[in-house]
DNA sequence: GTCAATTAAATTGTATACAATATAATCGTG
DNA sequence: CACGATTATATTGTATACAATTTAATTGAC
């Protein structure tokens, strides 16, 4: 390793020497690189969680969105968890396969399917319950700065929704 | 809708009436979402900035980890991503039909294969350069935040590495 | 030294994701 | 009411992800 000064480099502005360079371009000076790694360790933290109840971590997205609001729209389901009808198509039709939900036709607009809660996919929210906290226990952080990084990130999702389109 | 109260639940111990528990199964009450949500904003931000690059955004922290240390094994660069050979070795194939990477056998040890970067892969570098400074820009937050937010990610990231296994 | 155990990649199969396109239904304007 | 524009979903094709298995090479205990 060649010798360096051990001056943490946490640059907002742009610096065109090799070096700079370098270490704007480091993983672990990266934002989008911890973010993509903790969402990745903390998909797999659920895994093992939501395995007794038959569903994939998407699934449970899903699941949890349509127990707070059903029947919707796919494309409701869709604004609300940030997917387009070529990510969810195909999960709901699993997730009706497994006997959770029902995809009909709107008879008012029979452009829209509406996405309907069976008992079993109703009943599940019961079984799921244990799951966030126990998931709080794994992630071994204080109940305040679980609630601080969701606020913060939050905030990140509700600025970047805003420049989109 | 049912008539309900204002109070925030921001509650770390499991409840058991039902109130509670849907409470506790809102989507907006998830950690684990906001950090879904904010990545794949995060990632859409990107797009944008890799496609002059012929970049996705998994190679480009293929790209970022081989920047950093080259050549390296695909077992050492799937610990840095935190990917297993499933994932890296067709992404890794793709780079290399890109011309980014070169693939060979380690000649010490036949089971490992040392990934190299090409000088088209190592010029890449310098077209990368204002990508993290012009994704700063769009996430329009202060840099402090955006160290601060990077920093609690990567302590939650090393506490559930440590719970892994 | 031999062979079981381990290790490193690759492969297979399933499940997201998403861009681009296709299809069908509804809307809007004349 | 006709018909182009829009909307909602589905489909197609490509690219991650990851569990489980396979293959080949190396290590280690004897």
């Amino acid at each position: 390793m060649s010798p360096k000064t051990t001056k943490t480099t946490d640059r907002q502005t742009p610096t065109g020497d090799r070096q700079g360079v370098a270490d704007q371009l480091r993983l672990d000076n990266q934002l989008c690189f911890a973010l993509y790694a903790a969402t990745g360790l903390v998909t797999r933290a659920y895994r093992p969680l939501l395995e007794p109840l038959n569903l994939t971590y998407p699934q449970y997205l899903a699941m949890m969105a349509l127990w707070e609001k059903a029947p919707r729209t796919v494309s409701d389901l869709g604004e609300a968890l940030g997917l387009d009808s070529g990510t969810l198509t195909p999960l709901l039709k699993r997730m009706e396969g497994a006997g959770l939900v029902r995809r009909t036709r709107d008879k008012a607009d029979e452009r829209r399917v509406q996405i309907t809660l069976t008992d079993q996919g109703a009943a599940l929210q019961e079984k799921a319950a244990g799951v966030p906290f126990a998931l709080a226990c794994a992630l071994d952080l204080p109940g305040e700065e679980i609630v601080a990084l969701r606020a913060t990130l939050q905030d990140l999702a509700r600025k970047l929704r805003g420049t989109e389109d």
